[in-house]
DNA sequence: GCTTATAATAAGTCATGACTTATGAAGGCA
DNA sequence: TGCCTTCATAAGTCATGACTTATTATAAGC
């Protein structure tokens, strides 16, 4: 999960409003300027940022073709925790708590 | 993040499927019992992981009380995504690539 | 041409954490 | 009580990866 480590996190969410150069980026976080090109090297592999070469800088900003494939991850993630509760809400461990939702 | 790793991934999606032993859990994945114990500990402090004791075995399971907060994490995580979504479909790139969206 | 700004790569250090084996603790059963 | 099963903890190894400094490449301005 190329979303895993903070920093690459705070990255994304820099970029999230609007597109920074990589120096722009790199004063905003307290790491080196090499250490925002590594990360944005994985995010850009991941699919998740675009570059763009603007006169001598180069522009990242969030892809938005990597939005859909995220967001279909985490909806299968997620329809795999609504399968976790409802396997609770079948076991006794719920009848024992109550029930927090009625059957469908 | 509880969840980066990909065997405790894979853990808890054991789990979602149902309440296991700690050897149980240990068998279907290709890691020792003594490395489950410490993934579901982590998990267990996470608050995404309950266990109860059955006889001198102890089962885990899903929690569904932390859900709702990982729910939660997911949905702000993914305002994030919307915000830079609607950053990019204002910005010159959308026109460029042509309204993928309508204006709301 | 040369210098400056910006970003990528190289090379190496270092901390984190995922895993192992060995051992301890506690419950069920003869 | 002693034995066996099940799980947790201790202690240590090892790979991964996040970071650093140093260097290289490309574009802009003199």
């Amino acid at each position: 999960m190329a979303l895993a480590d903070p920093t690459r996190r705070a990255i994304f969410e820099k970029l999230a409003t609007g597109g920074s150069s990589v120096a722009d980026v790199a004063r905003s976080l307290p790491v080196s300027q090499p250490a925002i090109s590594q990360h944005l090297k994985v995010l850009k592999e991941a699919g998740l940022v675009r570059d763009e070469p603007e006169g001598r800088r180069r522009i990242y900003s969030i892809d938005p073709a990597g939005l859909g494939p995220l967001r279909q991850w985490l909806d299968r993630f997620w329809e795999g925790q609504l399968a976790a509760f409802k396997a609770f809400a079948d076991s006794d461990a719920a009848a024992a708590a109550g029930p927090a939702k009625p059957e469908p």
